[in-house]
RNA sequence: GGGCGCUUAGCUCAGUUGGAAGAGCGUCUGGUUUGCAACCAGAAGGCCGGGGGUUCAAAUCCCCCAGCGUCCA
């Protein structure tokens, strides 16, 4: 089955009456007589383009937006809805995406799944989103953005419970009294679509809402969740009615201000400002201003319009795209030449995308992201990455953080969520340095790539082009315009490359994604109940008793050496998580006492891995390693006091990445920009011991997740987006607030002292900090005196002296390193001169024989000494019983010796003696055996060989 | 999370089929010059990222680790 019409009283009422799109074959509504399409076709264009279909908005940017935002939510305060503050676009909550992608997105998972409260309900939100995925056609399109508000009023109903605020009639009315009424709409430009939504395991009934040719909103109704025995089909997947109901609806804030504006583009509406200041830095007038014929507004509104209603498939390559454009400009009367077209939609492109990308930019960097190579923080990366591209092509010399600074003044009003200014400009200088550098490398890598590429060449090998762009981050068009500087004059790029690439790439990730994880299959626990934590409860307890519930086979799940898996009503034992390791100890029953090695958690149940079984009803006696619990309190406390005293000396960017703590020490992984130096560790260390002298208590609290988001925000979830509803919360003094299921010391005193160590990197914009505290600390400090007691003993130095010493070893092992090389050879020249025993001479030719003491190395520096004089033509066999034996034989070159011998036959036929091969050059061949033995035997060989 | 590339002198980088460790810049010494710059001659400076393996022999081939870079999810 699938679903039924969409026939509401609110189309009735207003006129609209049902048909079937001639295009598409969808199902919509309209007021309009003569309407056959949707709206939303290749044969519908956009109506408002010079012609505004929004009323009342005369204003242009940012003042444009706040206009419209605040009309739509103003709207909807009207009508009971609840405003809230729009959620940071970076997903902290969500382990699924990096960013936020749509305002439902805010609630996912657990508010849509039912676990959790919504923040209000009816509410209404101007989400600011971040969608990554058409990036290339930003700027090109005249309407796509990597950066956008969604607008959006959201309902959970629960009828199941008697919870229903409205549905689907009340949501259209909502709209169209809105789009009319508000906004001053004509009735006849809006059709409404039906078009059922589904993803991420749910699905609805759907509404687009099309105005002009434009989507400006979609409604979704999602009341169902896949499941197979689901009665409704959509998609080839089946789904069934949930108990919670959501109206999900999404209003595209920049859209609504482009229908206002009616200006060609959906840039030239949000930001006027930074583009008139784009073309006037690259000088786009005098271009255009080549052909005063061309009446720009006309092609770059028809473009527009053309763009609306073209479906460009991915990997349409350029020139093919460019005819098109140019016939159908044609048929519209603006005539325009090929040259024309591109020498002003090139850089025009540019100037759109660079406004969009910065604020993306700005919105990530402002909610305290990092850039990196990997995960989010290379999304932004990315980002600059093409900015600094695009304003190098459109030859503008402005600094990035200038450009930013510009966006921040101008588009945001100077506002930022979590970094400072500074901060920002900071990252964003540090960022044109690292694509400096790249270019910097890419152009030496480009030389030697192309080393054996004739100059005249007119392409660059497809492999090599990959290599650039994979490894050196060298787009093909860069690579071709660094070559051309580097002198191959005339390469270019083969039309329909970039798509191939594309291809590739999408062929790579594919295959990528075929090889995802297979987890084995956890330990079967699920017919215990849930095992209640007195951990939390009783922090200084080592001892306590509970219920046996169950002991099953551990098999291969728990560490070596654990045969069973224990399961009580309720435990002291922590088990892993958070990156704290498992709690350790006993249980006795009845006498019989079992070890636990490790403690998990399996769902809800806690598992003790022990090294035997227990049975019966009686209870159970358990016993920590309280020495051990207590080190990795120390450790996870200080954890936390260090990450705080970072975010403050550092600044808001600093986020957790990671953490594990183990009875040795804590690791803590944080993002920065920078790597940290020892005077910023013994910064933060400083504070850190101050924390622990200063604060008390640390407060330890349970909130709802509602609750939690709306105090503290989302800068709680240092540890990772949390599971449930209910979330713990620890909190020292106001140096660190976040939610964490370890355990914690009630008194930050306890830990003693915190040390950290040193610092590595993780990844780059990630920083990991090695941490000791209490107990291990101490462990920590009498190893290192250890290791400088151990190490000065063996100089014979006070420990103070030791860098002093080593030094002065150091230096003299190499002195005498040199003394010993030159000591070899010229022993070598005593024995081989002034008639030395190995030394003959043979029809004018130096003939030496001899066996030495001494590796390859000096081998080769003696051989040198012999035979590099041209005026003594010498034959060199020398002999070592160095690891098996080793012989090395060298010839004059270019000499009468070079002419009678060849080292490597001479080579070849002694080599055996010492059961080893060899070979090299005519006049340079070396050889080793496994039989130093017979060393005297391979000499005599090459006596006799040589007619001695 | 996955793929690819890189790691050699203080710096920037070459290094061919596994067989003697290289260049340019910089440094030092000497020459030239009123002085500077430039030039000429010479010298110092290397655990070829770390650890295993193959081999008579590894900067070079194979495996593991680390760091850096880069593309993509």
């Amino acid at each position: 089955m699938s679903l039924p019409p969409i026939d509401l009283a609110v189309f009735h009422n207003n006129g609209y009456v049902r048909k079937q799109c001639r295009v598409t074959s969808l199902w919509f509504w309209t007021c309009d007589e003569a309407r056959e399409t949707c709206g939303d076709t290749p044969e519908d264009e956009y109506t408002f383009i010079g012609a505004p279909l929004i009323e009342g908005f005369e204003q242009r940017g940012k003042a444009l937006k706040d206009a419209m935002r605040e009309a739509f939510l103003g709207f909807f305060e009207d009508r009971e809805h609840t405003r809230i503050d729009p959620y940071p676009v970076l997903a902290r909550w969500r382990d699924d995406i990096h960013l936020t992608i749509a305002s439902i997105a805010d609630f996912q998972p657990h508010v849509t799944s039912g676990a959790v409260q919504p923040p209000a309900n009816p509410l209404a939100v101007s989400q600011p989103c971040i969608r990554l995925t058409d990036v290339d056609a930003v700027g090109r399109s005249g309407r796509h953005l990597t950066t956008f508000e969604m607008m959006a009023h959201h309902v959970f109903n629960r009828p199941e419970d008697g919870l229903e605020i409205y549905w689907m009639e009340q949501c259209v009315e909502h709209c169209h009294r809105m789009l009319t009424e508000t906004f001053g709409i004509d009735a006849s430009e809006i059709t409404y679509v039906e078009n059922p939504w589904c993803g991420g395991g749910n699905a609805g009934a759907a509404v687009e809402v099309i105005v002009g040719g434009l989507e400006l909103a979609t409604l979704v109704f999602m009341d169902m969740e896949e499941h197979p025995d689901g009665g409704v089909e959509l998609k080839g997947d089946r789904y069934r009615t949930m108990p919670l109901q959501i109206i999900d609806t999404g209003y595209g804030l920049e859209r609504f201000c482009w229908a206002a504006a009616g200006t060609p583009t959906i840039y030239e509406a949000i930001y006027p400002e930074t583009v008139a200041w784009l073309k006037e830095c690259s000088g786009f007038e005098s271009v255009a201003n080549q052909w005063p014929s061309l009446d720009l507004e006309r092609l770059l509104s028809e473009m527009s319009r053309l763009n609306g209603i073209m479906n460009i498939e991915a990997g349409v390559d350029g020139e093919k795209l460019v005819n098109i454009f140019l016939e159908r400009l044609a048929q519209r009367g603006v005539e325009v030449s090929a040259e024309q077209f591109s020498s002003i939609t090139e850089p025009l492109a540019n100037i759109y995308a660079i406004p969009d990308h910065l604020h993306a930019l700005c919105n990530m960097l402002g909610d305290g992201l990092v850039p990196s190579n990997a995960k989010a923080g290379y999304l932004a990366r990315m980002l600059a990455r093409r900015v600094l591209r695009m304003r190098d092509e459109l030859a503008i010399d402005v600094p990035l953080a200038e450009l930013a600074t510009h966006h921040l003044d101008v588009n945001l009003g100077g506002h930022l969520n979590k970094q400072t200014r500074d901060g920002l400009l900071t990252i964003l200088a540090l960022e044109e340095e690292r694509y400096v550098e790249m270019l910097r490398k890419g152009t030496n890598v480009i030389q030697t790539q192309l080393k054996s590429l004739a100059k005249d060449a007119a392409e660059i090998p497809d492999e090599h082009l990959f290599t650039m762009n994979d490894s050196h981050g060298l787009a093909p068009d860069m690579v071709i315009t660094l070559a051309r500087n580097a002198g191959w004059d005339s390469v270019g790029l083969r039309t329909g490359f970039s798509a191939e690439m594309a291809e590739r790439h999408a062929r790579m990730a594919k295959e990528a994604a075929k090889t995802s994880s297979n987890q084995g299959d956890a330990l079967a626990v699920d017919m215990f109940s849930a095992t209640h934590p007195l951990f939390y409860d009783t922090v200084y307890s080592p001892k306590f008793e509970a219920n046996l519930l169950g002991c099953v086979s551990a098999a291969d799940h728990g560490p070596d050496g654990s045969t069973h898996a224990v399961v009580l009503d309720a435990t002291l034992f922590y088990p892993e998580g958070g990156g704290q390791e498992g709690d350790r100890g006993t249980l006795r029953q009845n006498g019989v006492e079992v070890v636990v090695l490790d403690t998990q958690k399996v769902g809800e149940v806690i598992v003790h891995f022990t090294d035997g079984p227990l049975e019966g009803t009686e209870s159970v006696e358990g016993q920590l390693d309280w020495k051990r619990r207590k080190q990795l309190m120390d450790h996870h406390t200080a954890v936390h006091i260090v990450g705080g005293a970072a975010r403050r000396l550092l600044g808001p960017h600093i986020f957790q990445a990671g953490s594990h703590l183990t009875v040795e020490s804590g690791r803590l992984d944080i993002t920065h920009y920078h790597r940290l130096t020892r005077a910023d560790l013994d910064a933060m260390e400083d504070m850190a011991n101050h924390v622990l002298s200063e604060v008390r208590q640390t407060e330890k609290t349970e909130l709802n997740r509602r609750d939690a988001d709306i105090v503290h925000g989302f800068d709680l979830y240092q540890g990772g987006a949390p599971k449930g509803d209910s979330i713990r919360i620890l909190k020292i003094a106001d140096h660190d607030i976040q939610a964490c299921g370890g355990t914690h010391h009630d008194e930050p005193g306890q830990i003693g002292s915190i040390r950290i160590v040193r610092s590595s990197a993780v990844q780059d914009g990630v920083e990991r900090l090695h941490i000791v505290a209490g107990d291990a600390a101490l462990a920590y400090a009498r190893s290192q005196d250890e290791l400088v007691r151990q190490s000065s003993d063996v100089f014979g130095v006070h420990g103070d002296d030791l860098p002093k010493a080593a030094a002065r070893f150091f230096k003299e092992w190499k002195e005498q390193r040199k003394l010993i090389e030159q000591l070899e050879s010229e022993i070598v020249r005593l024995r081989t001169t002034g008639g030395g025993d190995a030394s003959t001479e043979v029809e004018g030719v130096r003939v030496v024989v001899m066996e030495i003491e001494g590796d390859l190395k000096s081998m080769t520096t003696m051989l040198k000494e012999l035979t590099l004089d041209a005026s003594n033509p010498t034959l060199a066999v020398l002999g070592s019983k160095d690891g098996g034996g080793k012989l090395m034989i060298g010839i004059t070159e270019n000499t009468i010796a070079s002419e009678r011998y060849n080292a490597v036959d001479l080579l070849r036929s002694i080599s055996s003696h010492i059961r080893g091969g060899g070979g090299g050059r005519p006049t340079f061949a070396q050889g080793g055996g496994s039989h130093a033995e017979g060393l005297s035997d391979a000499l005599q060989a090459a006596r006799d060989e040589l007619g001695l």
